[in-house]
DNA sequence: ATTAAAATTTAGACTTATCTAAAAAAATAT
DNA sequence: ATATTTTTTTAGATAAGTCTAAATTTTAAT
């Protein structure tokens, strides 16, 4: 039985390890949970002895294969459940978080499942981030930024890097939103601004923007 | 804010304080979450800080209007994600209880709002309880026992008291399952036998059977 | 009206997850 | 190579929720 408390740590510890392969530090883990670093002491501790996490003294920690799959299951149930808020509850991709955060945390087999098969089985969340299938596999994400769209190429947006209100609003008053389709017109070398196309209508828009927005070849 | 735990505690004052009119009694409530009843105590010191019981020592506990408001929004959660259970994902009405039990502790008031709206605001859950609306009102649940219907009157299938697996199964067998259209055809004086016909084919039921079945008449 | 039984509360202890402050180890700088 | 800084761990404290065992109050019985 692992608790709500020992699945955030596993999560925390499965995203920090993705960047290095090396081990994953109490500071790192503090700092993404919010917490101290002794609470994080602790919890290793805890961790290592249900063979959660590989932990050594000041050496920090990786997950055993046990952990990696719990951590993967919380991580699926998550995405799964930011798609359902937002293709069937008319959710935003900024209000999710919050909620899937509680949801992740149900623990039904069934449930999960059921859910997934309710949803058609989707790939990726609503921010373009791939879904952990049921053995704890995921693909790699196939999105990129739009400044990364090369001339004339058609994509659709999946996500955004900075949710701030402000961008959002930005975004809303141009028409985009998740799943619009964009083709980049033109590319400027100079200052890397880009004119791009969206539902008929001509939009300039400078690096900063385009490198807000995530997209995916079509 | 008001803990999971104290959730529960408030829902069961609630579920016990519908039978009588008076003060809902420590005992009640221990035997009710299956714990100790010095634990109870505890807990009403604490929910009556928050004002959210009235508690007199050796006098049991009611709900104060607050109290009561946040018990009816933890039962419309719960009976609200037994129909999506039901409805959307496949589970039979013996599977929901458990995972509803985690769902409604869910803190979202934009997503219980979204999720009534997506089940198009039903007013009773798979086993015919009515659902509490947004203000905590309940309408009176319009459903009794088959044994109380007279003859040659139609109803359907609501739920069931006894939910153990054998009567599932008989139930199952005798192609009864929610939503299910009954005709009383006989009902036996002497015995309290009933026959009935779904579906077209005709099934006699004992006086037990008939008092472990939940209708609604048509 | 006492006494016995049942219900309830108190007192003190335990667990989980957290914290602060101090100690220890590792990394960095001179 | 030693001193300083940073990171990590330990030790002890706290809050929520629970428990056992003992004390108190209420209810029921004679």
């Amino acid at each position: 039985m692992v608790t709500l408390s020992e699945e955030n740590y596993l999560k925390a510890i499965y995203h920090l390890g993705k960047l290095g392969s090396i081990a994953v530090s109490t500071n790192a883990i503090a700092e993404k949970i919010d917490t101290k670093a002794s609470s994080v002491t602790d919890m290793l501790k805890k961790l290592a002895d249900k063979n959660l996490v590989n932990y050594k003294k000041y050496q920090g920690v990786n997950l055993t294969e046990e952990g990696r799959l719990t951590a993967a299951s919380v991580i699926r149930k998550h995405r799964l459940w930011e798609v359902f808020l937002v293709d069937k509850l008319n959710f935003s991709w900024d209000e999710v978080h919050d909620v899937a955060e509680q949801l992740e945390h149900i623990k039904s087999e069934k449930l999960i499942n059921e859910l997934d098969s309710f949803l058609a089985f989707p790939t990726e969340d609503p921010h373009g981030d791939p879904i952990p299938d049921r053995e704890g596999n995921l693909n790699k994400s196939q999105k990129i930024f739009l400044s990364q769209v090369n001339q004339s190429v058609n994509c659709s947006c999946v996500g955004v890097k900075d949710s701030s209100a402000n961008f959002l609003k930005y975004l809303d008053k141009n028409n985009i939103a998740l799943g619009t389709d964009i083709q980049v017109l033109t590319k400027e070398p100079f200052d890397e601004s880009m004119t791009i196309k969206i539902n008929d209508s001509d939009l300039a828009i400078s690096k900063d923007i385009a490198n807000n927005i995530y997209v995916k070849i079509n």
